[in-house]
DNA sequence: TCTGGGGTCCTAGGACCC
DNA sequence: TCTGGGGTCCTAGGACCC
């Protein structure tokens, strides 16, 4: 017969900020935020920011003060070093769990129904990458996926069980969901928080007993399938890690306003240059493009944003394609006059760059075909090698005009070899 | 003055077809 | 007052995640 499923959730602690740490001990213990690009946003927060009571994902400036008073250290984010050492923790679990699935920067899940002590073999790993990287973990244990996130919320928050919950029984899980508030349930967003609100559903454990009838009509199958995962019912499969991204998106929100058509046309060039970077990192190509720029939403006045989606004669990688048609893009949709915000593109319709078959129709020299490969293989080693853009196209700009950080970054300790940490003794 | 950057999935509604 | 009906495909937009 074959066992149960049983989803084990790993969640690294604070992540960003852990990171940090892990090159700047003297930082533990301290209440720490990381900010977003542009030191707009608070993105992550030391466990004592979070017991200051700084909520994520909120704006510097309204915390600014509050912050200097209460002696909070705030630091502009490291992508390459959190992206650097997310793979280092993914190896370690993977070595374990060839199934691993990632789900993001700072979570994965994998099967354990294999396993014979759960608990056990989940305590060992949390020890092991901790070691071996330096950053916590948590990890919770259950029949279904939604159910392993709230044990992960659970072994953050009751330091009993030392990191890792294991739900082996239901008198455990309804115990712990009659105490869930149902908003940090996975699934359950602001939107439906509030409407069950209205219907008196506070805790995860009401949603989860009221009928299906009910729960389909206001939530959709959406809504039900969490409903069921509660229970302890699986709808959410554990997909195979191997199946590749749908669509590729590079997008900044600009540090000062852009007015001038010629900035807006280098920032453009630098995120198609970007995207190609990461199609080819995840062998796709793209059969269209989409660019779209706009003004800020927070000037409800005088708003613009428009976007133009271009296809592409065949699927592709190459930079200079892809730098060209957002260059098309771009001339038809900006309007002088406007103050813009943001702007990216959007690669879609992404297939495997191996599956792809030579259309017999389009003229395209195969040798061509060679040459822009290899230019793209040159460009790609260099870059990487040295863990930072060394080489890139006249039209992108060198030194972003739109990129403001008003506070330090910490060094690319693991990507840059000028920056290794040095110990002295 | 200052408000992240990615992604996925679902639904509703229109176009179109037989 | 009557004005078919059902299926598929596509797109835009919403909601959610970290």
């Amino acid at each position: 017969m074959e066992k149960k499923s049983l989803q084990a959730l790993v969640d690294c602690n604070n992540f960003y900020v852990s990171c940090e740490r892990v090159f700047n001990p003297k930082w533990i213990g301290k209440p720490i935020v990381v900010l977003s690009n542009n030191d707009g946003c608070i993105v992550s927060r030391s466990q004592e920011a979070k017991d200051l009571g700084i909520p994520m994902g909120v704006p510097l400036y309204q915390w600014k003060d509050f912050m200097e008073r209460h002696g909070v250290i705030a630091c502009s984010s490291n992508y390459s070093l959190y992206a650097d050492m997310s793979h280092r923790v993914m190896r370690i679990l993977s070595h374990f769990h060839v199934d691993l699935e990632i789900n993001s920067i700072d979570e994965a899940f994998f099967p354990l129904q294999k396993i014979e002590n759960p608990l056990e073999h989940c305590h060992s790993l949390k020890k092991m990458i901790y070691q071996w990287t330096g950053i916590p973990i948590s990890i919770g244990i259950a029949l279904t996926k939604t159910l392993a996130k709230v044990a992960n919320h659970i072994a953050k928050r009751h330091s009993e069980w030392k990191g890792v919950v294991y739900f082996s029984d239901s008198k455990t899980i309804t115990h712990y969901l009659e105490d869930f508030p149902v908003q940090n349930v996975w699934g359950i967003g602001k939107r439906i928080t509030q409407s069950l609100k209205r219907k008196g559903i506070q805790t995860a454990a009401q949603f989860r007993n009221q009928e299906d009838n009910w729960i389909r009509h206001y939530f959709s199958v959406t809504g039900l399938r969490t409903a069921w995962e509660l229970r302890g019912i699986p709808c959410i499969a554990l997909e195979e890690s191997t199946e590749g991204k749908k669509s590729i998106m590079t997008s900044r929100s600009f540090g000062r306003y852009l007015t001038d058509q010629s900035e807006m046309e280098h920032a453009i060039a630098s995120f198609a240059a970007r995207g190609g970077e990461k199609l080819r990192e995840e062998r796709s190509l793209a059969s269209w493009l989409q660019v779209f720029i706009m003004t800020s939403p927070h000037k409800e006045n005088d708003f613009y944003q428009n976007q133009m989606l271009l296809f592409f004669p065949q699927p592709t990688d190459y930079t200079p394609d892809l730098i060209r048609y957002a260059q098309i893009g771009l001339k038809k949709i900006f309007r002088s006059g406007y103050a813009y915000k943001r702007g990216g593109i959007l690669l879609g319709d992404l297939v495997p760059s191996s599956h792809f078959q030579q259309d017999l129709f389009v003229d395209q020299d195969l040798i061509q075909q060679g040459r822009q490969k290899k230019i793209m293989r040159l460009l790609d080693e260099a870059n990487h090698r040295f863990g930072y853009p060394i080489l890139y196209f006249a039209q992108e700009a060198r030194e972003p005009p739109w990129k403001v950080r008003r506070l330090p970054r910490s060094p690319f300790y693991t990507t840059r070899w000028e920056d290794l940490l040095t110990i002295e003794i």
